[in-house]
DNA sequence: TTCATTTCTTAACTAAAGTCAACGTTTGAA
DNA sequence: TTCAAACGTTGACTTTAGTTAAGAAATGAA
């Protein structure tokens, strides 16, 4: 069962040979965690890197004593307290298991031992980097040109699978806004749709 | 002069030996571009990417016919229309420099040559992309939980040089806000300041 | 140097977000 | 099943940002 997630996983590496693949396969550390598990606490120098294989992580900062919703990861997308991590600095955020999930689990050691064994998988990483500096500059540029109710509207069409799984206080701090203003739009948008449709 | 700034720009690439700095230095293409000149349009595939040795790269987007700047690229970092170039689909931003400046020019074919002769350069990329990575992430952050009265001190104190080198109006949308707001925010920090410090 | 353009600031007004508080609902741990 | 804690919404009020318009200052191309 674990396995066969982790061999689907690495399938969408399509320059990945079927050896390698297999090779990787059993090399790779996933297991099961918790709803409610606390995977990197903050202040602790992150000894961990995660992939979401089933589940959801959510990472968050606590600002004013007010937990900060920071990004939300899901099924094949990485979860790294990155620069704690890359750079063994302790860790400035938490990372949470929302639901029960499953994880690969990895290390700095593990992670050079793999790279000498299979050199392909440095273009994976170089991958993945380059597609999460992508994800990130995109969400970036949304929170310079567009207002907050866009950017809810977006949340919600873009991530429609993360909208029933979590509250929306935590919605709306990934948002940069309070969960008074989330609700308030909410309702404008409500409104304003039935305006437009003459009900 | 170009050699020289090349070969100090490779230096802090530590994990290169000096063949390898050598050899790399001479065949990277580098050119003087003209304050104002248009490094990338809209629309078209891009066929370069671009590291800043000299000078400064701005980054902007067309939105209901307002320019919105969304990043500034200064020395020794890279200026990529990142998601587009890697992609190979048509730019959604423009690249234009700031000042006259000296850039790398690089492009897919000249990269894969170079990745061939020199596989050290792979390790190199992937530090970039994930140095890339790590500083979306931390700006986007910033805007999840901060004001943008916080947003423009941070900016003011961790990017100094750029103060003078940029009109307001371009700092504003880099923070997300109208260049009015700007201006008052200004106004507000130093009638906060006067008042803390009872004139 | 000149002059049109861009830039910055200010004002008046509107719209939206933050804050504080209250309250009904939902949730999930015991 | 129960009950305390978390959650979502609403209201009243404050603060701040967006919008439009105008004018003074700075800039840079001819």
């Amino acid at each position: 069962m674990i396995k066969e997630t982790i061999d689907l996983f690495l399938q969408q590496f399509t320059e990945l040979k079927e050896d390698e693949r297999k090779g990787i396969a059993t090399k790779i550390n996933a297991q099961i965690f918790n709803r409610k598990s606390i995977i990197q606490q903050e202040g602790k120098i992150p000894v961990n890197c995660f992939f979401v294989l089933k589940g959801l992580v959510r990472e968050y900062r606590i600002v004013d004593g007010v937990e900060k919703t920071i990004e939300f990861y899901s099924e094949t997308h990485p979860a790294i307290p990155s620069e704690c991590y890359l750079k063994k600095i302790p860790s400035d955020v938490f990372l949470e298991c929302m639901e029960d999930s499953l994880l690969i689990v990895g290390n700095h050691k593990d992670e050079s031992k793999m790279l000498e064994e299979f050199p392909a998988l440095q273009r994976i990483l170089m991958q993945i980097a380059e597609e999460e500096w992508i994800k990130a500059t995109k969400r970036l540029s949304t929170f310079k040109v567009q207002s907050p109710a866009k950017r809810y509207l977006n949340f919600i069409a873009e991530r429609r699978d993360l909208t029933n799984r979590v509250p929306d206080v935590q919605i709306a701090s990934h948002l940069g806004i309070t969960p008074e203003s989330l609700s308030r739009i909410k309702k404008r948008i409500i409104t304003k749709r039935k305006a437009e449709t003459n009900f």
